[in-house]
RNA sequence: GGCGGGUUGCCCGAGCGGCCAAUGGGAGGGGACUGUAAAUCCCCCGGCUCUGCCUUCGAAGGUUCAAAUCCUUCACCCGCCA
């Protein structure tokens, strides 16, 4: 099986330009591409699908670029936007740029012999360029007829407006697929399906300019069964930085994944084969109580993005913290590390032990003390998986497990750490 | 530049002098049922030193015993005209 009939089986192609040539043209190493905008100051969890997508090209022997849009980020990509965006500084774009670099460059092999993979920015061949040059050697070949027809523009001339700024987004995007085509002989730009119009306006710039030729393909903008955009949780976007989002809340994300969404998700990020894919297909459906399927893919995701290490310590907290046996049975060394994934409050051993709700309110488990307060009233607080009645409730010294760390639980899943000290 | 319409809680959107912390929907949260799933049902959803108090309805002033609601100015958005 080819990589076009895998990313196919795996429901990644949403379009290509003419499959024939593209397939004739991967029959032989290929330079290709995809860009990644310094929108934040990390990549999500919805941005390695195509991240993937990479590695998977390069993988079946192929040359990835990953592009950094130093310059198109500081410009603001219309696409799949119905208003203006804020523009940031360029001292924070700056910034997320070196982040992004880093965190894109963990999934691609730099040092693979014979297919070693780059990471560029495109504020290096963008910035030299004054205005004028732009205007006269690449403006000049786009027509504002064209640009306006594209969906990214039509969608917004329709609803909010566009900035000249934005309008002028597609033409930036088309340079660098020019420029690098010119220094890599990259011939092949990957992206979201919402990248097409961009996509294929740099195919046309690279055929008027160069006389050359080059080929497109987009993955579809990934949506879970229920119709809502991946990649979201209560607590807003799951991130690739572990800062951002711990590699606890990480693993979780993946292993709290729909029944309905978790085969998809295997096809879409994993590496595992059609048969184990197909396997774990079989195992969900005869059994989707024992969540071997979800597992799997939380396993599979967390160590790529994280490392294998990190998942097992974040899989052991979770077996420690949700287990059915009694917290205080764990010896201090498990339950340490168990607690040590979980956002976490110190409080000192001499002074009077705050309130539950206190405690609640300051590992930030909720937004405020009323909010903490409704949660006892509604039922829903424990302290070491027991429930807690009563807004006053303070936990005594005894609470404390090990004689140093008490289990605050908001909910069914929502935790967080006390240590005494 | 002129005329008209708009700006309400996380989002959409009612309210148009007191009964307004503000109808309704969505999102979110808790509980029950389960499998740390989905669906369903019940409850909650500004803050706090919580039978009360405080801060909110674009911003700042004003009228009034009393304003999200009336007046003035400013800012931004959207139409139509120039």
């Amino acid at each position: 099986m080819n990589l076009i009939e895998d990313l196919r089986w795996r429901g990644l192609l949403a379009q290509s330009t003419d499959e024939a040539a593209l397939l004739d043209s991967l029959k032989k190493p290929t330079t290709l591409y995809c860009g990644f905008d310094p929108t934040a100051p990390s990549l999500h969890a919805g941005n390695l699908v195509v991240l993937l997508v990479l590695r998977r090209f390069q993988l079946a022997g192929h040359n990835p670029i990953a592009l950094v849009g130093g310059a198109t980020g500081l410009v603001g990509d219309p696409s799949g936007k119905n208003e203006e965006r804020t523009l940031n500084s360029t001292e924070i774009v700056e910034g997320w740029v070196n982040r992004i670099r880093t965190q894109v460059s963990s999934f691609l092999d730099f040092d693979a012999p014979k297919n070693p993979a780059q990471v560029v920015n495109n504020l290096d061949w963008t910035s030299p360029l004054s205005a004028i040059e732009f205007l006269r050697d690449i403006g000049k070949h786009f027509s504002v007829n064209q640009m306006l027809s594209k969906d990214s523009v039509s969608a917004r001339l329709e609803g909010g407006g566009i900035s000249y700024t934005e309008f002028s987004y597609q033409v930036l995007q088309s340079y660098d697929f020019l420029e690098l085509y010119r220094r890599n002989n990259c011939t092949l730009q990957v992206g979201g399906s919402d990248q097409w119009g961009n996509i294929v306006a740099g195919l046309d710039l690279i055929r008027r300019v160069e006389q050359g030729s080059g080929h497109a393909l987009t993955v579809p903008l990934l949506m879970k069964a229920d119709g809502t955009k991946f990649g979201k949780t209560a607590g807003g976007s799951v991130w690739l930085d572990p800062e951002m989002t711990s590699p606890y809340a990480f693993f979780q994300f993946w292993l709290n994944s729909d029944d309905k969404d978790v085969i998809n998700f295997l096809k879409v990020f994993s590496f595992k084969s059609h048969e184990e894919i197909l396997e774990l297909e079989k195992s969900h459906n005869e059994n989707p109580g024992l969540r071997e399927a979800h597992r799997a893919l939380a396993r599979e995701l967390t160590s790529l993005v994280h490392s294998e290490e990190t998942t097992q310590r974040v899989e052991a907290a979770a077996r420690a913290l949700f287990g059915q046996g009694e917290l205080s049975e764990l010896d201090e060394v498990t339950l340490a590390s168990a607690l040590a994934e979980l956002p976490r409050t110190t409080i000192s051993a001499s002074e009077e032990i705050p309130t539950w709700v206190d405690l609640l309110a300051a590992s930030g488990v909720v937004d405020s003390k009323s909010a903490a307060r409704r949660i006892v009233k509604e039922g829903g607080a424990y302290l070491n998986n027991e429930k807690i009645s009563g807004e006053d409730f303070r936990p005594s010294k005894t609470d404390f497990l090990c004689g140093k760390y008490a289990v605050l639980r908001k909910g069914k899943r929502d935790l967080a750490a006390v240590e005494l000290a």
